[in-house]
RNA sequence: GCGGGUGUAGCUCAGUUGGUUAGAGCGCCAGGUUGUGGUCCUGGAUGUCGUCGGUUCGAUUCCGAUCACUCGCCCCA
């Protein structure tokens, strides 16, 4: 039985849900193509150092979460847990320093060994986005517009929260970690156990720890901004005035941070309160130093991913498929698929059943939603034509067989 | 990875204080209508009661393990 079941926290998407896939995907990148994007579509496989090198010795994705095998190379292999790890590979491999701003879109599955819970698989799909080579904040502002697009275009606009924070560039986030961590220091008993943790291993995540006693203590931690560079502070406000001056709305949330190494200055997150523990739907931030810390030329970055899964749990309408046209046979089957094909060639959407009579073959149409009937009887076809019927009134109309895609072009 | 819940037909779920033919609704199939769907009526099929093992004369029911899903934690999209 076990050989029959989908892999743990892997499924099967059947037409219906599917559909909604396509349609997240599609509306994310149909929006970002607006705003200058291109895909890049990059292996679900990286050699393992491209993950391990770039999201962080300390971070649960590389430490306990990634699938990673031996080839018959010998080589250690890794399917992707995220993608910007690869896309920045990519830019270097190819060269892209040579084409910089660059604006790319991706989507597609990732893989992460996870215990799944709901809107948490071990395969999953995210869509993201990735602009390379700009320092100003403006790119800030336009990727977080981008976000904030199309999950307004999923019809999301009034069902997530934009969070943002800042991380400050190197010298303030090193400045906050050693302040944050004095002070922490002090209470260490009085931390959990997972807190503990992470005061040795990334003490800026204490700052989001669920743990009541945790919260108490983290309230009258010093704060971020106080830590934070002139400039960095000036970033940080050019990226919400921007944001402001767009009519977005956002929260600062002191306390966000995200949990791959790679972030600095800004980091954001739209989240949501309708998928329980897997709130966040839609998260990102800045990455200056990734490119260099991989060996290529520094170049600064920002993005996002948003989980495909995630988002269309959330939404509502899918536009509906086109209805499509039913021909129902009378006797002649090859004909009638000759008559299918005519109409197909036109650019129709067109459904035709393989066997059955034709009460049958009306109600296969009308499951299908089908707009028209096309009914090839005996006694129309020994006058050369067909009865168009209209399945939401019910009229019939006799039409000579060579005025069909004629007929169909002006109902369309 | 840690802790809790669940697992009966394609779907949503009843049920069996351990007893021989396991149910409903929806869906599916057929008929009422030899050339007409959506409504209605009639009839029908369907389950290794998640899997493996134990206890028992007998297990879908009790016990154990395992797998999957699910809720929370960790973490994240």
């Amino acid at each position: 039985m076990s050989s029959l079941q989908p892999v743990r926290g892997t499924h099967d998407l059947l037409p219906d849900e599917s559909m909604r896939h396509r349609w997240v995907e599609e509306t994310a990148f149909a929006a970002a193509r607006r705003y200058g994007y291109g895909e890049i579509v990059t292996p679900i496989f990286e050699f393992t150092d491209v993950f391990s090198r770039t999201l962080g010795d300390t971070s649960d994705v590389v430490t306990k979460e990634m699938y990673t095998f031996t080839d018959r190379s010998g080589e250690s292999i890794t399917l992707r847990p995220e993608g910007t790890a690869g896309v920045a590979r990519a830019f270097i491999s190819n060269g892209l320093a040579q084409s910089l701003p660059l604006k790319l879109f991706y989507r597609g599955p990732m893989f992460r060994h996870e215990r799944p819970q709901k809107g948490r698989l071990r395969q999953f799909h995210q869509v993201g986005v990735e602009l390379l080579g700009v320092e100003s904040p403006v790119a800030d502002v336009e990727v977080i517009a981008l976000a904030w697009r199309v999950l307004s275009e999923l019809g999301l606009g009034g069902k997530v929260r934009l969070e943002i924070n800042t991380l400050g560039d190197s010298e303030s986030r090193l400045a906050y970690r050693n302040t944050l961590t004095a002070y922490l220091s002090e209470f260490r008993s009085a931390l959990s156990e997972d807190s503990r943790n992470r005061l040795d291993r990334n003490p800026l995540r204490v700052l989001d720890s669920k743990d009541e006693g945790d919260r108490r203590i983290v309230e009258n931690a010093p704060p971020m901004g106080e830590s934070l560079t002139p400039a960095a502070r000036e970033f940080f406000e050019q990226v919400t005035s921007g944001l402001a001056r767009l009519g977005i709305p956002f929260i600062t949330n002191p306390r966000l941070v995200r949990g791959l190494d790679y972030y600095c200055h800004t980091a954001f997150e739209f989240t949501t309160t309708a998928l329980g523990a897997q709130g966040t739907v839609l998260a990102g931030g800045r990455y200056d130093e990734l490119i260099a810390q991989m060996g290529g030329p520094r170049t600064p970055g920002i993005g996002w991913a948003a989980g495909v899964e995630r988002l269309s749990m959330l939404v509502e309408a899918v536009p509906s498929a086109l209805r499509p046209i039913s021909i129902i046979p009378m006797g002649d089957d090859l004909a009638a698929v000759a008559v299918a094909e005519r109409l197909r060639r036109a650019g129709m959407v067109v459904d035709m059943g393989f066997s059955g009579n034709m009460k049958k073959r009306m109600a296969r149409a009308n499951k299908a939603n089908a707009r028209f009937a096309v009914i090839l009887g005996e006694e129309e076809g020994a006058r050369n034509a067909v009865t168009i019927r209209d399945l939401d009134t019910g009229l019939q109309d006799e039409v000579p067989l060579a005025m069909l895609e004629e007929h169909f072009g002006r109902l369309v």
